[in-house]
DNA sequence: GTGGTTTTGTATCCACAGTCGAAAACCTAC
DNA sequence: GTAGGTTTTCGACTGTGGATACAAAACCAC
């Protein structure tokens, strides 16, 4: 017996695993797109992805197809976004589509395929299938996630001064905040940690900017938003 | 050419939506549970779900499923929680599951069919498949909610007592909240309106508890968590 | 060097949310 | 009435974050 059966009782669907990798490139919030050079939505820009094999798992997929995109290793953070079943969602037939979210460091510049670049979420230009309220889904998830957990380090630079995150911060939120009250926030929830080096100043010169790394490189909830509860454990939540 | 279809590029696999229904009864969180009568895992509880069909919307298909089990009205809230696609999650054969997380208000008592029954979250019983942790993760998801939006308003009847709303926090939850706060919280934020009316006061006497109600009967983020924002702008996010 | 400019780091003030404790309001039972 | 129990309201304290002011450390011009 095949791995891949269905009955008239449990009929089948392909399914596809779609990528939704973000990154801040030159004080902008870019998401990577691919033009279709085939119908339907020929011309169209579209996100990365593509079926679902036999034995993998829908993670493994997402990152199998975007090994063709970029080095999987660039990618600091990957999650599980959302499941599109409209049935009318591709012309050609009914598919299922799960999302994730990808987030590439801002130091990185990954080599893109001719047919792939980088698109402001801002402005995008005209998208394929429902790719384009999935990048809006996308762009909720990681700016309420900005809020509350560490999600930054899958944005910034290994090491980098107060100012550099910020501009990383104002970009993937899309408004302003204070490097003031940004690093004093971060460094009170135990996100952000001096490395004790510094950076050169620039050349009007200034005060050398000190250097920090985010103190874990994996998720954490970090934002203290659980009410109802004693002060005292403010610690794990999903 | 039937709409669904698939090809060597193109593999298919049966899709089902699953529900994660919770509700709190007698001061507890249960949730819905059916006994599986037939292999794999004869005798062990499953969520309720079933098949995609190949018209249907995966929330229309989680609906559908629910009907055989409970009325579709009763259900205050519904929402996609996440997608499971381990190959070997299912011994028979390859399948792709989607959660839902639904709730039904404490007031309502919906008749369920003979294989199917309420079960404390926190001793679930032997289950299948992956379905236990599938109800871990709703679990979090709800908990996580009620802390920062009104889904409150999904697990409580019409109107109620700041006590009795309590007792329904703290179910929930899973550890104690002061009345008092729960009320001054939900109050300021605009979660909750009193109605004017008072309930008859209990059978030891004491003042007359005042009725309240859920200001919004829709999904609506009310807490303060966006950080690095102007106070002036705390609005919207997912 | 000296002073001015630029950039970063630190200290404060203020507004507001949330916890806690206690007092006040109100009912029944006797 | 009075006692006891329950709910509501109120005030004080704490902690978090936004805004602002000021101090520190580098460069440049002269």
């Amino acid at each position: 017996m095949p791995s891949v059966w269905s009955s008239p009782e449990r009929p089948a669907y392909p399914h596809q695993a779609l990528a939704v990798v973000l990154q801040v490139r030159g004080g902008r919030l870019d998401v990577m797109l691919w033009r279709r050079g085939t119908e339907p939505f020929a011309g169209a820009w579209a996100l990365p992805g593509g079926p679902l094999l036999p034995d993998e798992t829908l993670g493994a997929s997402v990152a199998r197809q975007l090994a063709s995109k970029v080095e999987v290793a660039q990618l600091a953070h990957l999650e599980q976004l959302e499941t599109r079943s409209d049935p009318a969602r591709d012309p050609r037939g009914r598919t299922v589509a799960t999302a994730y979210l990808g987030l590439i460091p801002a130091h990185l510049d990954p080599v893109l395929p001719d047919d792939t670049a980088w698109h402001a979420v801002g402005a995008l230009p005209v998208t394929a299938f429902d790719h384009g309220s999935i990048v809006g889904s996308a762009l909720a998830r990681l700016r309420a996630k900005l809020s509350y957990t560490n999600v930054g380090f899958a944005l910034a630079p290994p090491t980098f001064t107060v100012a550099e995150l910020r501009e990383i911060y104002v970009a993937a939120l899309g408004y302003d905040v204070t490097a003031t009250n940004l690093q004093r926030v971060l460094l009170r929830r135990g996100v952000l940690e001096a490395t004790g080096e510094q950076a050169p100043p620039g050349r009007a010169g200034g005060r050398p900017a000190a250097l920090y790394r985010f103190a874990s490189p994996t998720l954490q909830v970090t934002d203290p938003f659980a009410v109802f509860r004693p002060p005292s454990a403010r610690a794990a939540h999903d």
